[in-house]
DNA sequence: ATAAATTAGGATAAACATATCCGAATTGAA
DNA sequence: TTCAATTCGGATATGTTTATCCTAATTTAT
């Protein structure tokens, strides 16, 4: 579904949504450590995270990842999936054709169409805000 | 969503599938371009396709690739994809934990559930050969 | 100032997916 | 029997994703 990558990034994000509700910076180390990811790749990640203006980073000695509890309630999922892996998962053809349409589909369209329209409807309603809570909470896990 | 592979699998199987209604052998060099795909990689792909059971194929002259009527109306388009990519596409976390599940969630784990489900399903419920009589009719395409 | 802890970023490596090439095996027809 | 058309299968090449390594830049605290 998604590249590693973008599995890394939306797992590395609500770590540190869940950190900054408590008002604590997540470092590289702790990101990697709380989600298992490999951690000179999670680094580049969060690079594009930063860059994207999802998250915030500070340099030097305690310095670390942040995001503001505003800034998590409008960020939606579908933009690290965006950043990360394009939008090609919602939009594209699931058999690769590159101008499938209702007017000209594919054998599979008619049926793969809601399923897409329903992942972008997820995607797009699901904040970064919704998922730190549930993780805060004890409710859900970012790792194992 | 699926890899390339598995995209011109899908695509060959039913452009085979066509031909087949109106018992035509479909060469590799008619799939390939009836789909718009690379040859030799297409060879491969319907050599696993032949050893999975799906398609069968004939060598020699006159030889090619087919599958019977009473077989496109059992065959689901679920068993190319688990033979080419696997299942992980319906089974597997969204987020890439390996022990999700509703016990022990992932914090995306509630809103993709139902979207694996959905896509499983139809999976697991269009035929090759549905696919094949809307393409034969003219109302699907398999290129461009 | 200096040292320590941190993010940023370039270079490289390893693994995997995609694609090509070529010869062998098979079959039907001339 | 030979030839041509075809699938089969091994070897190789190319491209992309995933991952690592190392150094630079930044910031805080001593």
């Amino acid at each position: 579904m998604f590249s590693k990558a973008c599995e890394y990034a939306i797992r590395a994000t609500v770590h540190i949504a869940r950190q900054s509700l408590q008002d604590e910076r997540a470092s590289l180390v702790d990101i990697s450590k709380a989600i298992d990811s490999p951690i000179a790749f999670t680094a580049k990640i969060l690079q594009q995270l930063v860059q994207a203006g999802i998250i915030t980073s500070i340099r030097g000695k305690a310095g670390g990842f942040y995001i503001s509890t505003s800034e998590m309630k409008e960020k939606l999922i579908a933009e690290i999936v965006e950043v990360i892996d394009g939008d090609d998962i919602y939009t594209e053809c699931g058999l690769g054709l590159k101008s499938c349409s209702s007017e000209r589909p594919c054998p599979a369209h008619e049926r793969f169409v809601s399923i897409r329209n329903d992942l972008k409807t997820v995607l797009k309603t699901t904040s970064i805000y919704s998922m730190a809570v549930g993780l805060k909470e004890g409710l859900t896990f970012l790792k194992r």
